[in-house]
RNA sequence: GCCCGGGUAGCUCAGGGGUAGAGCAGCGGAUUGAAAAUCCGCGUGUCGGUGGUUCGAUUCCGCCCCCGGGCA
């Protein structure tokens, strides 16, 4: 307790761990061995770790199956956190779950336990490290008239309203047109000028342990097929029946998820079963090229990075989260 | 066996005497309060094979092969 050691020595002050990656990489079950390995004995002397959910899907209590939220079996003794905590009515977004993640962030720190992020959204991760610009909510009123917009029109008047924004954006991109003049007209201020300040970004506070995995597409691709069929078998189409039935605005994040349109249109008796899972695995690749594009694209070139495909036995932790390991 | 309709990009198909183009897939990229979202860019492929007509054929004609459907 009291054995003095060399600076070297001295565990980081504030570490995070992150593991990002496309969907169906093996980051879920990377994290849970990794918490397991920092954990491990159980001494005195060990660990806690906490596994941190950064997946904008898996936040919603609505979608277990669908989101691929990880089973208490494969939580493995794990505390897991923002995993299904937010109700599906309610809309999350990139700022409210860095909220979040930097408050659970801040619990563990203070009781000792290291925090492994784990997650597929690289705007979450971006956002909880680099912090955003202090917006305040936007008029309800305001959001349902500007999303309501033809996009021709919507983007005539951005750019008399922020042309600098308008310059930006492609005229094809109704999401951020529609955000850009929301805030405009809700705050009277420009979004170009909320964004020349950020707030509540952590990079600065911690010490971030990294690791990116990008495993080859073709592995990945099959991972994604195999991931929706087992997805169906395992409950997926219950699971959007009862989301179907809370009768929720089409609109919000939740009813966007990954398999919710497939599967509702198989309801619908628009898809037949091979349909909607072909369309399922389909919308599951393409996403998970995005994801690729994003952490090889948008993630600090210095983060490791591990190309080879995830088996069972084959990474070695304390190649990338030694300083988090028990010696 | 005969009669129709087809055989064009990985897939579904459009086109048409001057060697071809869409959607999807695939690939690359963007990404700051919906991000599992929302966008942007990238199209050479023996135009089934083979003979012929033509200055020139993927396009017209003959024959052959293959796939549908119909008639026997």
């Amino acid at each position: 307790m009291t054995t003095k050691k060399s600076p070297e020595e001295t565990a980081p002050q504030r570490p995070v761990a992150l593991i990002a990656g496309p969907t169906a990489s093996g980051k879920s079950a990377l994290a849970v061995k990794l918490a397991q390995a920092i954990e491990v004995g159980g001494g005195a002397d060990s660990k806690r770790a906490v596994i941190l959910n950064a997946d904008s899907a898996q936040v919603y209590s609505d979608l277990a199956v669908l989101s691929a939220r990880p089973t208490e079996a494969e939580m493995g003794g794990i505390e897991h956190r923002l995993f299904g905590s937010w109700d599906g009515g309610e809309a999350c977004s990139a700022a409210r779950w860095a909220e979040a993640a930097r408050s659970e962030i801040e619990q563990c720190h203070k009781s000792g336990a290291v925090p492994i992020l784990v997650g597929g959204t690289g705007m979450y991760m971006k956002v909880l490290l680099e912090g955003i610009a202090p917006i305040p909510e936007i008029d309800p009123e305001i959001r349902a008239v500007t999303r309501a917009l033809p996009l021709e029109t919507a983007y005539a008047a951005l750019q008399i309203e922020d042309p600098a924004r308008a310059m930006e954006l492609e005229p094809g991109d109704s999401q951020r047109i529609a955000r850009a003049l929301e805030v405009k007209r809700s705050t009277g201020v420009t979004l170009s000028d909320w964004q020349m300040a950020k707030t509540g970004g952590i990079a600065e506070e911690i010490a971030l342990f990294p690791l990116i995995l990008l495993p080859p597409r073709e592995w990945l691709y099959e991972r994604c097929d195999l991931r929706f069929s087992e997805m169906i078998a395992g409950g997926a189409i219950e699971e959007v029946e009862a989301l179907l039935a809370r009768g929720l605005p089409t609109d919000l994040p939740v009813m966007r998820a990954i398999g919710v349109r497939e599967i509702a249109a198989f309801l619908a008796e628009e898809l037949d079963t091979d349909a909607m899972l072909e369309a399922g695995a389909q919308a599951t690749r393409n996403y998970a090229k995005r994801q690729f594009t994003w952490f090889r694209r948008q993630t600090d070139p210095e983060w490791p990075r591990v190309t080879t495909a995830i088996e069972s036995d084959n990474i070695d932790l304390s190649d990338f989260f030694g300083g988090l390991l028990p010696n």
